[in-house]
DNA sequence: TTAGGGTTAG
C-alpha cells in the first residue's frame, strides 16, 4: 500500500523540491528500491540543465544502498543526462566513476559516453569504451552498435564505422543516418549518395544530414534545392538552412527564410541572433531577442555574447544580471560566463576575476579551456602573472587563443623575454600564430625597447602566410618613434601596401613630439587631420611641439586655427 | 542520427 502510494507520488514528481522531500520519505520509510524512479523522474523533468539537480542526483547515488541492477539504471540515467546536455566531459569523468565503483554500464550509459567521446573527438576513451560494450555484452544491442557507428563516423574512421555496421543485424534508420554522417563527414559525397539512396526507410534526418553537408559547405544552391524537394520538413531542417545563410553571411536570405518558418523553435532565433552578432547588427539582434517569449539560457549567452563581441561590454554585464534576477532560475554556467568575464576584461574591470573565482566555486561550475582563456586574459590585464601563468599551464589544449592571449598579456605589461619563450613554444609544438599573436609580440618588443627584435619579428610574419595589418604598421611605427628613427618610421608608412589609419600616422606624430622633431609632427598631423573628424587633440599635440622648440607663433598659428573652426581640445586622445 | 550559446587585438 506503501509502495504503490510512494510510486503514485514517485511519477508525479517533476521539481528538485519535491524531489528533495520525497527521498526524505523514502529514507524513513526504507524504501530506498524506489531511489531509481526518483531519480529518472527528476532527470527526465528537468529540461534545461540544472547544475543542482545534478549534484543532488550524484549524492543519491554516492550513498544509495540499492542493488546493483537498480545503480546501473540510476547511474545511466544521469549519465545521459549529462550528454543530453553537452557536458561531454563530465560525461565521460561519471562514466569511468561508476565503472570505478564496479556497477555495470547500462545501455543508456553506454550509448551517451559514446556520443560524448564522439563530440569531443576522444579516440582514446572511445576505443576503451568500445572495449567495454564487448566485455559487458552490450555490442548485441542496436542501440550501442549504432552508437559504435556514430562514434567512428565523427572520429573520420570510416572503415572501422563501416564495419560496426555490417555487424548490425537489425538495421534501424537511425544506423543507416550514422552511416550516412560518416561518408558525409569523411567528405565522400558520392559514397554518401549511394547510402543515402539505399535507406529503406529515409526520413527527415537522412535529409536534413545530406542537405548540412552541402550548407557546411557554402553550398547553399543544392543545399536550398534538396530543402524545396524533401517530402516533410522538420524545424531542424529549417535551422539548418537558415544556418548555412549565416555562414555565408547572407543574412538578408536567412531572414527570408527564418520569417516564412512556420513554427520557430528556440535555435532558430539564435541562429539568427548569433549571424547578426557576426555581421555586426546588434540592432537587428536586440530586436530578435526581445520578441521572443520563452528565453532560454541559450538565447541569454548569445545576446550577452553579441553585446561582448562588438563593444557594448556595458550592456553585455546588464544583460548578464537581469538574467541572475530573472525568476525563470536560468543559471549561468562557463559559456556564460567566458562571455561576461571578456567583457569586463575589455572594460578594464579587473577586480571582477575574484568574483567570478567565487562564483565559480559556490555554483560548482566547470572551468574549460575557453573560460580559462578569458580569465588568462583578464588576469594578465590586472598584472596578476602568477593567476594567469597557472591557468595556462592547467589548459587541456594550448592553442592559437590562449598562447595570443598570454602573449599579447606580456606585450601589454613589456615582458618580452616571457612573450619570446612563449611565441618560440608555441612554434615548436606546432600552433599556428596569427594576426592577434604578432600583435601582442610586436607590442611586447615596442615597449621593451627591442628594436632589431621588434624588425626581425614583423618580417617572419611572411613565414607564417600572414600579411601585416594597419595596426602591426603601427606597432612598428611606434617602436620606431619612440626609438628616436623616425625617418625610418615615416619610410615604413610611405611603404605600406593598405592605406596608413589614423592609428600610424598618430604614433608618428606622438614619436615627433618625444623627440621635438617638427619636420616629422607637421606630416603626421597632417594626414591625421585628414583621417578624423575632430582633429583637435592632433593640432593641439603639434601646437605642444612647436611650443617645446621655441617656435611660439607657429603655436599660436595652430591654436588659432583651432579657435577659429571652433575647436576645443578633447580631453585624452586614446593614442596620447 | 540532424539544427542553437563561449575565449585572444582593434
Amino acid at each position: 500500500m506503501l509502495d504503490s502510494r510512494l510510486r503514485f507520488f514517485l511519477h508525479k514528481c517533476v521539481a528538485l523540491g519535491q524531489a528533495k522531500q520525497l527521498h526524505a520519505q523514502l529514507v524513513v520509510n526504507r524504501r530506498d528500491y524506489l531511489e531509481s524512479i526518483l531519480v529518472h523522474q527528476t532527470l527526465h523533468f528537468t529540461k534545461d540543465f540544472s547544475r543542482n539537480v545534478v549534484n543532488y542526483v550524484k549524492r543519491i547515488l554516492k550513498v544509495s544502498t540499492t542493488s546493483k541492477s537498480l545503480d546501473t539504471f540510476s547511474w545511466g540515467c544521469l549519465v545521459r543526462f549529462l550528454s543530453q546536455h553537452r557536458k561531454f566531459q563530465e560525461t565521460v569523468g561519471l562514466y569511468i566513476e561508476m565503472h570505478n565503483s564496479g556497477i555495470p554500464p547500462s545501455s543508456h550509459a553506454m550509448t551517451s559516453v559514446l556520443r560524448a567521446c564522439g563530440k569531443m573527438e576522444n579516440m582514446i576513451d572511445g576505443t576503451s569504451f568500445h572495449a567495454q560494450a564487448l566485455k559487458s555484452g552490450l555490442c548485441g544491442c542496436v542501440y550501442v552498435q549504432t552508437g559504435l557507428v556514430g562514434l567512428y563516423s565523427r572520429l573520420g574512421y570510416i572503415e572501422m564505422a563501416k564495419k560496426a555496421f555490417d555487424d548490425i543485424a537489425e538495421k534501424n534508420t537511425v544506423s543507416w543516418n550514422s552511416l550516412l554522417h560518416g561518408y558525409l563527414e569523411s567528405g565522400n559525397l558520392d559514397e554518401a549518395r549511394r547510402v543515402f539512396d539505399k535507406i529503406p526507410a529515409k526520413d527527415v534526418v537522412s535529409w536534413n544530414l545530406i542537405i548540412s553537408s552541402y550548407a557546411k559547405k557554402g553550398d547553399m544552391s543544392n543545399a536550398c534545392s534538396l530543402f524545396l524537394a524533401m517530402p516533410l520538413k522538420s524545424p531542424a531542417s529549417w535551422n539548418i538552412l537558415i544556418g548555412g545563410y549565416v555562414n555565408c553571411r547572407e543574412m538578408k536570405l536567412a531572414r527570408t527564410y527564418f520569417d516564412a518558418m512556420p513554427q520557430k523553435n528556440n535555435v532558430s532565433w539564435i541562429t539568427m541572433i548569433s549571424g547578426y552578432t557576426k555581421s555586426g547588427d546588434v540592432q537587428s539582434a536586440e530586436e530578435l531577442f526581445r520578441q521572443m517569449s520563452k528565453k532560454d539560457k541559450l538565447v541569454y549567452d548569445a545576446m550577452i555574447a553579441c553585446y561582448a563581441q562588438n563593444g557594448q561590454q556595458k550592456d553585455a554585464l546588464k544583460l548578464f544580471s537581469q538574467m541572475l534576477e530573472s525568476n525563470t532560475c536560468i543559471q549561468p554556467d562557463e559559456i556564460t560566463l567566458s562571455s561576461v568575464v571578456a567583457a569586463n576584461s575589455q572594460l578594464g574591470d579587473t577586480s571582477f576575476g575574484t568574483w567570478v573565482e567565487s562564483y565559480i566555486t559556490e555554483h560548482g561550475i566547470q572551468i574549460d579551456d575557453l573560460l580559462s582563456t578569458s580569465l588568462i586574459d583578464l588576469y594578465m590585464k590586472a598584472g596578476d602573472f602568477d593567476k594567469a601563468f597557472k591557468l595556462f599551464n592547467d589548459l587541456n589544449k594550448k592553442d592559437t587563443v590562449s598562447y595570443s592571449a598570454m602573449i599579447m598579456g606580456c606585450g601589454i605589461n613589456g615582458m618580452a623575454t616571457e612573450a619570446n619563450s612563449l611565441f618560440r613554444e608555441m612554434i615548436e609544438k606546432k600552433i599556428p600564430p596569427n594576426q592577434v599573436t604578432f600583435t601582442g609580440l610586436l607590442s611586447a618588443y615596442s615597449h621593451s625597447g627591442s628594436v632589431q627584435e621588434g624588425y626581425k619579428c614583423f618580417n617572419s610574419m611572411k613565414d607564417y602566410n600572414l600579411e601585416p595589418s594597419a595596426d602591426h604598421y603601427g606597432i612598428m611605427v611606434d617602436m620606431l618613434g619612440r626609438a628616436g628613427r623616425l625617418k625610418e618610421a615615416y619610410e615604413l608608412i610611405k611603404s605600406m601596401p593598405m592605406q596608413p589609419n589614423a592609428g600610424v600616422w598618430g604614433a608618428l606624430l606622438l614619436a615627433s613630439g618625444l623627440h621635438n622633431n617638427v619636420e616629422f609632427g607637421e606630416i603626421a598631423c597632417s594626414h591625421c587631420v585628414e583621417l578624423e573628424t575632430d582633429p583637435s587633440g592632433y593640432l593641439s599635440y603639434l601646437a605642444n611641439i612647436y611650443t617645446s622648440v621655441g617656435r611660439w607663433d607657429d603655436a599660436r598659428k595652430v591654436r588659432a586655427t583651432m579657435e577659429e573652426k571652433k575647436l576645443r581640445k578633447t580631453l585624452g586622445c586614446s593614442w596620447i
